[in-house]
RNA sequence: GCCCCUAUCGUCUAGCGGUCCAGGACGUAGCCCUCUCAAGGCUAAAACACGGGUUCGAUUCCCGUUAGGGGUACCA
């Protein structure tokens, strides 16, 4: 039998990073073995734009490579692809009735009456009594005729019912035995009661089960979240008659030690507002878009990060391949991925890990490449226009070779481009302190300019002799003239090599940039 | 409250009874290299939550305690 997983995101409009990692465990278990991966949109819960909130995700699957085999259209249409279209719960609701009803007629299911403040007087006189709350609901007892009878006359939400005395027991993928009693567990509704469109809608719990028998998956696969909803399912599974999938809860992903949900996370931090500014984006701009926070796919993407490294990251945060295996390329891990390797214990998300990668995959990329991909974030900041003429390219490619591995993120790119490609730079007014009003150091700049005046060429090589020969000639340290010509023709204290810059800045710039930093001092 | 899950350096993890005075990685600190910043090299500090068992022997198995997390919806 091929493995059939999956991943269900509900629409929020962005792509969870604890939730890629769920997809990501689905998809590399069903690619190791040869299966199948699908995805399915959640969408039970009615209200919103389903096709405006779907796309951001799905073009997040694309960005990180993660196909998907059945599913909804990559064009976020609403449309779906595969032998068990549609692939939108909201789509297949008539299928859910249709299962609630059948379970009902065979006496696995009941209409409930119990109204709202019984109920809530039932829980809290459990809680007083320090027993469980374990609902159960008026039409529990009355025959299957009957209960179908007055469902017809008045509908209300169908729930299960819950065998009892029984002991619910299965062997999860990752956490070995799990055993639950029945007579602990309430019975859970499958259908709401009729919305104000007369509608009954299927809840959660429900049509996942309904869609994981309808789709054949053979393996759940998912947060640890899920893993009380497990024995409930396994009970409306065996009420359905059809075959219980294997599961697996793969524990969650943590921020700070708690569960990473976009409600718990703090607003952005000025740090991070500064990384998304530096990207050439508006503070407008960055409040406007909800969906870039630390905890989504797209903040990592406009920040120029690399698919790769992302992958790679969420891979390692609950699995590992080895005892050693940090940087693991994504052929390795599809080759090797097991559940059985699959950590217990939930995980804290670490972006200083993440960034680590991230930097260890840019150092495989080659420069022209890193030009090529930085277009983008170049274009965002206003450091290029809409074409990119051959001579800048050129000059790009040369600051990117330049800059080498310390070009970490795309965006990175920009902050050693700018000094360069930008006619109006800004002076940093900390360096213009230390390096350029430091004593001398005006002599300095007008004593290396004239020596560099007659350079032919004007390369890398000829400005280091020259700068040395006019170090050696003043008796000074060659730190005492390269800090303040940096300064002087990037505004900036920190950078690449010098020489590189002067060679790509050119003679009539480094001279001209000079003359202007004098008029600062 | 109740149900369930989990517990190795700050963080991610290796460890599936002796190979562990616990290995790797990120981060941190120091040194080297050096025109700054990265990168690179070397070094250092840093952990088996606690208490009982089982065993000749427990980080590893069992029980309890503690702590953390998740779930307790006509949310997903």
């Amino acid at each position: 039998m091929t493995v059939r997983t999956r991943f269900a995101p509900s629409p929020t409009g962005y792509l969870h990073i604890g939730g890629v990692r769920t997809a990501l465990f689905n998809w590399l278990y069903a690619r190791r073995h040869g299966g199948q991966f699908i995805l399915r949109i959640d969408d039970t819960d009615a209200s919103r734009n389903r096709a405006e909130a779907v796309k951001p995700i799905l073009d997040g699957f694309a960005w990180l490579g993660l196909d998907w085999d059945e599913g909804p259209t990559k064009d976020g249409s609403g449309d779906s692809f595969g032998p068990h279209a549609p692939y939108f719960q909201g789509q297949r609701n008539d299928t859910y009735i249709d299962a609630a009803m059948k379970l009902m007629a065979a006496g696995h299911a009941y209409p409930d009456y119990t109204t709202q403040p019984e109920q809530d007087a039932r829980r809290k006189a459990a809680e007083m009594a320090k027993r469980p709350y374990v609902h159960r609901g008026s039409n529990r007892d009355v025959p299957p005729d009957e209960n179908l009878k007055q469902y017809r006359e008045k509908p209300a939400p169908i729930l299960l019912k819950v065998p009892a005395g029984q002991a619910i027991e299965f062997t999860d993928l990752v956490r070995d035995k799990v055993v639950v009693q029945s007579d602990t567990i309430r019975d859970p509704a499958l259908l709401r009661a009729p919305g104000s469109d007369g509608v009954c809608r299927a809840l959660y719990s429900f049509a996942t089960v309904v869609d994981e028998a309808a789709f054949e998956i053979t393996h759940v696969i998912r947060a640890e979240e899920h893993l009380s909803n497990t024995p409930t399912q396994i009970l409306i599974f065996q009420a359905l008659g059809v075959k219980v999938p294997a599961f697996a809860h793969i524990p969650l992903v943590q921020y700070k030690n708690e569960k990473m949900s976009k409600r718990k996370l703090p607003p952005l931090s000025a740090e991070e507002i500064g990384k998304l500014k530096a990207c050439g984006w508006t503070e407008e701009e960055i409040k406007s878009r909800d969906d870039l926070n630390i905890a989504t796919v797209a903040y990592y993407r406009e920040l120029g990060y690399l698919p790769a490294a992302v992958i790679n990251y969420l891979v390692r945060l609950g699995w590992s391949l080895d005892a050693e295996s940090e940087f693991i390329p994504i052929e390795t891990v599809k080759q090797n991925f097991s559940l059985e390797r699959v950590t217990k214990a939930a995980g804290n998300f670490d972006s200083q890990k993440l960034y680590w990668l991230q930097g260890e995959y840019m150092k495989l990329l080659p420069a022209a490449e890193k030009v090529e991909r930085s277009i983008p974030y170049l274009k965002r900041a206003r450091l290029i226009e809409n074409e990119l003429d051959e001579k800048t390219r050129s000059r790009l490619l040369k600051i990117v070779e330049a800059a080498g591995d310390r070009i970490k993120l795309f965006s990175d790119v920009l902050t050693f481009a700018a000094p360069i490609l930008k006619a109006d730079f800004e002076y940093d007014p900390k360096a213009v302190e230390k390096r350029l009003k430091a004593p001398g150091a005006a002599e300095v700049l007008r004593g290396f300019s004239e020596a560099i005046q007659n350079l032919d060429p004007f390369d890398a090589a000829t400005t280091d002799k020259a700068l040395h020969e006019f170090v050696a000639a003043k008796g000074l340290k060659s730190a005492d003239v390269v800090h303040p010509v940096r300064v002087a023709t990037t505004g900036t204290q920190v950078g690449f090599g010098l020489f590189e810059t002067l060679e790509i800045l050119g003679k009539d710039t480094v001279i001209k940039r000079i003359n202007h930093s004098l008029t600062l001092i």
